[in-house]
DNA sequence: TTGACATATGCCGATATGGACATATATTTG
DNA sequence: CAAATATATGTCCATATCGGCATATGTCAA
């Protein structure tokens, strides 16, 4: 079995850079493959298939509009990442490292007076 | 070029299931690589590459203790994907949804009112 | 229908897996 | 030093890209 599929779920679709800035371009509003391609200064059939999997993970919604399709943002597929990620957060949080020096420091003297007594 | 390592940084590395799983795994306490082999029931060579990946993008740090390796978490690696995926969360959001809605009929009635007027 | 413009797809090449297995390395102990 | 235990690595296989290019598909206008 090689890598997962991109299309696999939103973590796999999000960690190509290029998709990540195509969905903070839709943040603002719907937009035109062309548009994106120019904007990311990649060509457009990559653009294409950067939208693709955007989609098949549910990450944006197309809409046609005449000649054009307009890409839509449809971010509740991050969500799961959110949670995930948020699950972290204490972790990287300064009082959580303050926090876990102090408790550090406190085992290394209960242990300290184990021996004593 | 092909698809980007999964040791370029915390999204890529983070993509892969498993990955996630001994990040969780590491939270309560650091554990030496059998253990983590054990509960995610992958083998143990599999269990040291991933750990690798982990390492070299910063999410884990390792210990040797004796003849085990002791892996940490070290998740000030997650805070880049935690900010840039907040980024998103009034998207998601409930409150989002329906101020979204509000602003649609807005629109849709202003423009009804130009043609009238 | 023929053009023109906007997108989507197919194919090729180079690369990086993730998993299984075998094996090298490192550390502790007798 | 040799054996035992714990890890790390190298190799092989199958697969899934990502990018570029050519080209098919779709839509609108004259």
């Amino acid at each position: 079995m090689a890598r997962a599929a991109t299309t696999s779920d939103a973590f796999n679709a999000v960690a190509e850079p290029q998709r990540r800035r195509i969905l903070v371009l839709l943040k603002g509003r719907e937009r035109p493959v062309n548009e994106l391609a120019r904007a990311l200064r990649i060509t457009q059939p990559r653009t294409s298939k950067h939208l693709r999997v955007l989609r098949e993970v549910g990450l944006v919604r197309v809409r046609g509009a005449g000649q054009q399709r307009l890409y839509g943002l449809d971010a509740r597929g991050l969500q799961p990442v959110h949670e995930w990620v948020i699950g972290f957060e204490q972790y990287w949080n300064e009082n959580f490292e303050r926090l876990n020096e102090y408790v550090k420091k406190l085992q290394l003297k209960e242990h300290a007076d184990a021996k004593r007594s």
